[in-house]
DNA sequence: TTGTAGGCGTTATCAC
DNA sequence: GTGATAACGCCTACAA
């Protein structure tokens, strides 16, 4: 490894005028810099990240945890961490938790120990107090963490509402919902958005509601049950665009003709629902907007510590597919 | 941030003998070691990773280049990757490559900057000669890189083969191909599978060929000019499943029914394809099991960097489901 | 068995 | 303008 000795020894100067050079920073004749630069070019020197990391104490790594990036939501929101960080030069780090708090803990520990610039969490698990005592920045994303922590999230109950509504005026009599699990907040948020539509109404059963884990394998099972043992839903709203997909494959596994028997409508906006027959409908969340301006926030903490950044809130938007249909 | 000298300090003893009972290391009193221990935990003391990778020149880091993330056979890739690496103390680092080499280059030379101790690739753009300078070990999984590298990959050409030979026993007199980027090692074997069982066949034409760029855009408008041109072709095999997909969409588009008037065959196995309707048949890769040999083919090597691991080619498997069927 | 001291490669603070 | 030099926190000869 060149090291800015032989640099220095090259262009006959010091070690310090070398830094300078490299840094932009101090003054430096014109003439020893153009020799530095030229000693740098020709021994194709690097300065070693890892030495500069020890004395300042900050690494330009950034990471982000989510709980699997097989979940197909969760690769896009990683593809734009990666984006932004590369693009302010920091390196990126991914973690899959498993919703584990043990796991989150351990990461959590051994990234701190290699100087972690922030750390970017999609999590409802990870334990706050532990995340209060550490001094690098924290950024909660998809789900608020706690509210000393700024948060990139959606307006996930008034979406739920807006997709609830859209089954209602296109015809939908009995709107079932399958939820997601309910210490995710972003999915309470999206069960009381559902609530919030149909609960008064005389039709409305406390029984239309299931429970997935917002994957596609319990909502296939679980809204199977729904199906045959409650013939007149006409609609459901799934907490995730996964479990819609998989209401879908039960409905077609019963027989029951989608959009015309019964209108399913997602949320999240993952790219299979484009691929699925029919293609699905759903409450479409900017991902990649919400992983950039996580990020762009996170930086700016790195950056500037002492100030604080507000929590941002998205909005989702209906993307109508061949799911739904309007209905008389 | 506490410190060894901290420790030391407390415990009455010099930074040496914390450092060797940190490391388990040289010879150390039972009842220093014990003293030490007692330190370490009052003060709650972790070792500077930092400090540590500055003077072993070693940062218990690894990292994965993939095209992009968001391509759905990365996802499971990069768990099995991270998984692995997280159960030997690594750190994971994500790139998205996008094909592009100068991306690649600057990866690289990054994370050489930061020590980083070994780097798997997927990749047909790496400069190999770049590679060849550094000396951190390489491992190339998906597609092999060149010959000095270990490779972890499937067995294409044979896969080909029994895909294409399936769609001839069970009944298909006009099989088509939709290629993926020749430049891919692994898509024009793929390919030559195709042309090994098809080629000397007097219905076969040249013109039976397409070529995709992996991505399901691309395949739809691609299947949907073939189909349209050649109503005869009674079987396709897509290069792989996200290409097979766009065909399915392009015959339901123009009103062709999969199975019964065309079947389908994809490469991957990628979980998406059993979300469609019809679900897709494919030749399913051991997506899991190649990402977690080459992670451990990966730190072999950084643990004993002379030994030369052989590459590894795993089978594929065919996976029948509803997008082909016997026909007569 | 334990301590001292030098070095890993940079940066920043002083003098000159 | 430039050059010594002391950190940053850890590890490992070498002494003792």
């Amino acid at each position: 490894m060149v090291t800015m000795r032989d640099v220095s020894k090259l262009a006959n100067v010091s070690v310090a005028t070398v830094s300078r050079v490299m840094n932009n920073n101090g003054y430096v004749n014109e003439r020893t810099k153009e020799k530095v630069l030229a000693a740098i070019k020709e021994l194709n020197y690097r300065p070693n990240d890892v030495a500069r990391s020890l004395f300042k104490g900050k690494s330009k790594m950034i990471a982000l945890f989510v709980p699997d990036i097989r979940n197909p939501f969760f690769p896009e929101l990683a593809r734009a961490v990666e984006d932004i960080s590369n693009m302010h030069h920091y390196t990126f780090i991914l973690c899959n938790t498993d919703n584990d708090p043990a796991k989150e803990v351990n990461y959590l520990n051994a990234l701190l120990q290699k100087s972690i610039d922030g750390v970017i969490i999609v999590s409802s698990t990870m334990s706050v107090k532990q995340l209060r005592e550490i001094k690098v920045p924290i950024v909660a994303l998809d789900r608020k963490l706690d509210a000393e922590f700024p948060a990139v999230t959606v307006n996930n109950r008034e979406g739920a509402k807006i997709a609830v509504r859209y089954l209602k005026e296109t015809g939908c009599k009995h709107i079932a919902h399958i939820a997601g699990p309910q210490d995710i907040i972003s999915s309470s948020e999206r069960m009381k958005g559902y609530l919030d539509v149909v609960q008064k109404e005389y039709r409305f059963s406390d029984d239309y509601i299931r429970f997935g884990n917002y994957t596609y394998e319990d909502a296939f099972e679980v809204a199977k049950e729904l199906l045959t043992s409650h013939s007149t839903v006409d609609g459901i709203f799934a907490a995730n665009d996964l479990m819609a997909i998989g209401v879908l494959k039960a409905a077609e596994y019963l027989g029951i003709n989608v959009p015309n028997d019964l209108s399913i409508i997602g949320f999240d906006g993952i790219t299979i629902g484009r691929t699925t027959s029919p293609t699905l409908t759903t409450m479409e969340q900017p991902i990649y907007i919400i992983g950039k301006r996580a990020t762009e926030i996170l930086l700016q903490q790195i950056e500037e510590p002492d100030r604080r950044i507000p929590s941002e809130e998205y909005k989702v938007t209906l993307i109508q597919r061949e799911s739904t249909k309007e209905r008389s």
